[in-house]
DNA sequence: TTTATATAGTTAATATGTTAAGTTCTTTAG
DNA sequence: CTAAAGAACTTAACATATTAACTATATAAA
């Protein structure tokens, strides 16, 4: 390779990291997606009832970072999930910024009630992919989650 | 592991394909946003300047795939780079229904401007991650695009 | 203690993501 | 040739992303 295609490399999109995540990303979500849709969730609101139930009561600064969701976002969506009783939001005793969340029973329940329908197709994707290659795939995105930039 | 643990494996957050994903991108596009910015562009417009440069006119359906971007979204971000004069657009001879596409000279000067900027940012990620693993990341993403789902 | 600064969330404004419906043009079936 | 089906793009409606400004509380400095 020259020097004039080395300099381009990172400009060919099929090269490009940001895009190659988005594209993988969306293969996997076209199949997740309605799944969700079809419990009247989004994926955000998702991910942010996974949270809550995978480490339990946190606080929204957490969620927000668990969920990667950025706070702004997050507000609105904690707003819904709280008007359809998915989860409740009360003020830290000892932190009166911090707001608590945590699930409510009905919470609980669709959580419980739609994992397994996502774990159909997470497994279906790793037998088609390979336990071992996804494994390496998230051992190496987790160490491009740790880059400080430059 | 149990098969308890198994079944809920891939609710672990920081297991989870989908979310790996967006916090690695996250990490990446810290960077890069500012220096779009700076220029005022979002990271969509970008990437339908980039691929425009990169593939040179396309149609719009094309320009939506490479970009990652759905038609709908597509439609208002082609409307402001028109109007900002960065490309233009035109209904193809051959199919009434087809809008090609193509960077104007004023497209073609940013690109060349900003390009290098991005160029300094992806080097220097390339060069504390490593040459090799990259490739191997973006081998292993490429297979997942082409996931069909189930 | 009073002021200054920092932190946690929310609100606001603009842009994009997502699904559905609508338009216009093409192609195909009959 | 004509109506039906399909394709490419746009518009609409609602949800989220992003950055900035704002509110309230907490902590540190003077």
């Amino acid at each position: 390779m020259n020097e004039q295609e080395n300099k381009l490399k990172h400009t060919e999109t099929s090269k490009s990291l940001p895009i190659a995540m988005l594209r993988a990303r969306e293969a996997i979500m076209l199949s997740f997606r309605p799944v969700l849709a079809k419990h009247g969730f989004t994926e955000q609101q998702w991910r942010v009832l996974r949270v809550l139930g995978e480490k339990g009561p946190s606080d929204a600064g957490q969620v927000a970072f668990d969920a990667c969701i950025l706070a702004p976002s997050l507000s609105r969506i904690l707003g819904k999930l709280e008007k359809d009783k998915y989860i409740s939001r009360f003020i830290d005793a000892n932190d009166g910024r911090r707001i608590n969340l945590s699930l409510t029973t009905l919470g609980e329940e669709v959580l419980e009630k739609i994992v397994p329908e996502t774990g159909i197709i997470y497994n279906s994707l790793q037998k088609s992919y390979g336990e071992e290659k996804l494994r390496v795939l998230l051992e190496l995105l987790g160490e491009i989650s740790q880059w400080k930039g430059r």
